[in-house]
RNA sequence: CGGGGAGUGGCGCAGCCUGGUAGCGCACCUGCUUUGGGAGCAGGGAGUCGCAGGUUCAAAUCCUGUCUCCCCGACCA
């Protein structure tokens, strides 16, 4: 392919809205183009990395037996109510739905459980045809409440998901467990550092999951790590140990103290310096909300730690759980916000209580009177503790479960995640099958996404320098760029047309910088840009078939001959190809 | 949804406070020279200043509304 026939334009300067380098990188080098919030247009270029990625996705479902399929991107809201998500994708906002010309209520899928669900119920009659995984790779569409970070977190975007019905839990659980080496040979063959956690399954449901994280700081996501005993797990689900603060308090009497304008654990550390950050309690108010109902929780926390709302949420089984409001703080405690105490609460208030506050005795705890905290509390004496549960933000420090490890807080970015479904969509939906004994049974479902055009980003985040990106080879638009000096000079010419043609009969995917009236400066500044991992310089040794080998990822420039650079080509593209992930 | 910021040639920005009819760099077009790390000279094209109202003799500039985009937060009491 020949550079000056493509439409290919570069910027010198990053558009002003970009945040992380990915974004940044690819808007400069034309990759993408913005067209609202949320929503790109993929240039040339990036749709080559989409299309690499993509074929990398199928050539590993495809070797397990997986089998590939479309679904429609508008779906039907009577699909939604079967499984009984529409209410809560509209409450949540994330769905773009709307009515079609009749009338009916239709959305942009933004998840295909309920129409894979609905396809194999009409498909799948017998045990003999089970088990069976199905996938497509599709624009997906989320009207996310804040797009960003470029195609980090874009409204449409495409994505690879994956279905698998088997006959009962076991099958399930193993063809999870094949998905999960699927996965780690997709990312491993994209060239992406990776890391797969334990995590939350949310919205989509199910028993257990898993999602796969490449490492990179500028990631949204936290994770908890211990390499020691090879613990990975989702800041939102990570669990931890950690230890009840040392000492017997004094047993004094339970007494009222004027905190006049501390509201924070902070502040009241400095009006009460002895008493330790561990042995304040702080409480903290939320509204949950269900299907049917509403009600505010109060929930206690020790003051060194924070408190996680998605534990909270999942223990509540509750749709939305939102931070109290100042007025509702005021109704309920009747006083300032920053005053809220488990004693005296409005008696329609649950409070729950995070495992953190077990062994706290004699601690501060808020008065739910202005300027007021009550001092020297203990449970059992003064109030009852409340219903413990996990509520906690596993911290930095912290020791694992096992008692044996530390654990340690990094971030990533999401590339995947697997489900163990189980039978809530295929019971939800009706989707059964016959066993052996004509008996009716529901389908166990796992169901397994990958963002195709965010494991494009990340590979970008993960890898790129100074002057732009550097594409891992298996997913870079073209495996070589030859760069051509002087276009038009007879022998460059002849150099790169030779080159480029036994390059493509090697099945290797070139590109020419053949531009003329293009300087060597730009010409070197663009092909740092885009990235291409294996360069050629073609310039004044062509007549004695002498060029530069210089790749995207540095090392040594060398000047080779031109036999030298294609076998250097061959193998490293042969090298590329065996990349393959074992556990 | 709350808070903050920004919309001026394709991109990055200045001008706005203190109203007087739009400018810089890059990119683009033409010509000549140049050709191993974003070349030089000369000439040229391109913006109803997001949109709608208002104030004024006069609005990019002041006022009101509205749309869009970006950032922070959906935060600890």
């Amino acid at each position: 392919m020949r550079l000056s026939q493509q439409l290919f334009v570069t910027l010198r300067e990053e558009p002003a809205d970009a945040e992380v380098r990915s974004h940044a990188l690819m808007a400069r080098a034309g990759f993408i183009l913005k067209l609202g919030a949320g929503l790109y247009v993929y240039g040339p270029m990036m749709w080559r990395v989409l299309r690499k990625i993509e074929q990398i996705v199928r050539e590993e479902h495809d070797r397990i037996g997986c089998q590939e399929l479309l679904m429609p991107a508008v779906q039907p809201r009577e699909l939604w109510d079967e499984s009984g998500r529409w209410e809560r994708y509209v409450n949540d906002g994330i769905l773009f739905n709307f009515r079609d010309r009749k009338g009916s209520e239709v959305c942009l899928g933004p998840t295909h459980e309920e129409v894979i669900t609905h396809f194999v119920r009409k498909q799948v009659q017998s045990w003999k045809q089970l088990p069976t995984t199905l996938y497509q790779i599709q624009t997906k569409f989320r009207d996310e409440i804040r797009p960003r970070f470029g195609l980090m977190r874009g409204r449409e975007f495409i994505m690879k998901d994956a279905y698998s019905f088997d006959a009962n839990e076991e099958g399930m659980k193993d063809s999870y467990a094949m998905m999960r080496q699927v996965y780690r040979n997709i990312f491993s063959r994209c060239g992406l550092r990776f890391t797969p956690v334990e995590a939350d399954s949310g919205a989509i449901g199910g028993s257990g999951s898993e999602e796969f994280m490449v490492d990179a700081e500028t990631g949204e996501d936290a994770i908890a790590v211990c390499h020691e005993i090879g613990y990975a797990a989702n800041i939102e689900k990570a669990v931890s140990q950690i230890s009840a603060p040392a000492g017997e308090p004094e047993k004094v009497e339970m007494h009222k103290e004027p905190t006049p304008g501390a509201k924070t654990c902070e502040d009241l550390l400095k009006l009460f310096p002895d008493l330790g950050v561990e042995r304040l309690l702080k409480t903290v108010l939320y509204e949950a909300v269900w299907e049917d109902r509403e009600q505010t929780i109060a929930v206690m926390c020790r003051g060194d730690r924070e408190l996680n709302e998605v534990k909270l949420l999942n223990h509540l089984d509750a749709l939305n759980l939102e931070l109290a409001d100042e007025k509702l703080v005021r109704s309920v405690t009747g006083a300032e916000p920053g005053f809220a105490g488990p004693i005296g609460l409005r008696d329609d208030v649950r409070l729950l209580a995070d495992t953190s506050v077990e062994g706290v005795q004699g601690f501060l705890c808020g008065g739910n009177e202005t300027d007021t905290h009550w001092l020297d509390v203990w449970f059992g004496r003064d109030l009852e503790q409340p219903e413990t549960a996990d509520f906690g933000v596993v911290q930095s420090g912290d020791t694992t479960v096992c008692g044996k490890g530390k654990i340690e807080i990094t971030r990533g970015i999401e590339v995947g995640h697997i489900f163990q479904l189980g039978t809530k969509y295929s019971e939800a939906m009706d989707a059964s099958f016959l066993d052996e004994n004509q008996k009716k049974l529901p389908l166990w479902m796992g169901c397994y996404g990958i963002g195709v055009s965010r494991v494009a980003a990340s590979a970008i985040e993960q890898n790129h320098d100074e002057g732009g990106m550097i594409w891992p080879l298996p997913i870079a638009p073209y495996q070589v760029l030859i760069v051509q000096m002087k276009a038009g000079a007879e022998e460059q010419d002849a150099l790169c047309a030779e080159l480029e043609k036994e390059l493509e009969a090697r099945g290797v995917d070139v590109l020419v910088d053949d531009r003329k009236k293009v300087n060597p400066g730009a010409k070197f500044k663009d092909a740092d840009l885009i990235g291409i991992p294996l360069r050629i310089v073609v310039g004044r040794d062509a007549g004695e078939r002498r060029v530069e080998w210089s790749p995207r990822s540095g090392g040594d420039k060398e000047v080779v001959t031109a036999e030298e650079a294609l076998a250097r080509v061959s193998a490293a593209v042969e090298a590329a190809s065996s990349v393959r992930d074992s556990e």
